[in-house]
DNA sequence: ATGTATCCGGTACCTGGGTACCGGGTTACC
DNA sequence: GGTAACCCGGTACCCAGGTACCGGATACAT
């Protein structure tokens, strides 16, 4: 009856106990109910949850971004101007086919330098007949993921 | 004569002053001459080397790999274990598709999740028909770049 | 010679997602 | 009822790649 201990959590979840802890601070898990010495005893849906939050980590939603939608699950009664799950997979989709793009790019150039059989960075960027681009695209910062 | 002052350099590369300390502290540009009153003063060059950089840094590398890539070119008087430029771009050209195959995978059940119509991570969790892997891969941890 | 722009070194802070350590209190099992 | 294993809150630290702030000194143009 009395729940969960967090090490146990933990275990059953694969996760380390302290990100138990961090995961309550970060909004996440709801603080569960405590045992008379204060200990954090979980009701066993909580395995369940880590595991949702585990995959849509890998889906390449950050902690934030799945706190969100966790609550809007937990509290599902209509308006709610935030869009729901479909709404953010298909956003999501679409970062994820940019990274793809960038990365597609850097490749040939890596696969470009193998080829061209660039031996030496400095000399490449004086040289006109290297492939890599060291006339910096320089603006477009920040990639994600 | 004297050189260019830390602010010209770091216009010229398009980089913020800071860096250039930063990088100096990094080990990636070698510490420039000073002016009787202590102000850096960096020859021309210095502005290549910074493109040089923030090219290998697009590519994919660190900053660690990329002051080797630099040391290993500096000092090029034959033997040095440390592999050159063209089997450190041929790792990292692998690198970079192991990367994009995760990236496929994750875009792939995304992509699913978006044609199964999931509209709710934890009834998805406990739905069997739900296309998300919440029963982890869980071990294969941390992606690169 | 003076005003303004720039630079100095040192230190602290940022993002994101945790992990580690501490001294002390609690539980569980025999 | 002892004792081992666990857990508590709080704080500090890790990765990478920077950025920001500070008081004070320098450089350059006039």
């Amino acid at each position: 009856m009395a729940g969960l201990r967090s090490g146990q959590v933990a275990t059953a979840a694969g996760v380390n106990p302290q990100t138990l802890r961090y995961y309550e601070r970060r909004g996440l898990i709801t603080e569960p109910h405590r045992s008379i010495g204060g200990h954090r005893m979980y009701p066993p849906e909580t395995v369940t949850i880590l595991r949702v939050i585990k995959a849509a980590q890998r889906l390449g939603f950050t902690l934030d971004e799945i706190a969100d939608l966790l609550d809007a699950t937990a509290h599902r009664h209509g308006r709610r101007a935030d869009a729901g799950l479909p709404e953010r997979a298909r956003v999501k989709l679409a970062e994820v086919d940019e990274r793809i793009a960038d990365l597609t790019i850097i490749r040939a150039q890596l696969a470009q330098a193998v080829a061209a059989g660039c031996h030496d960075l400095m000399t490449c960027a004086e040289s006109p007949d290297c492939p890599l681009p060291f006339a910096a695209i320089a603006d477009r910062r920040r990639a994600a993921t």
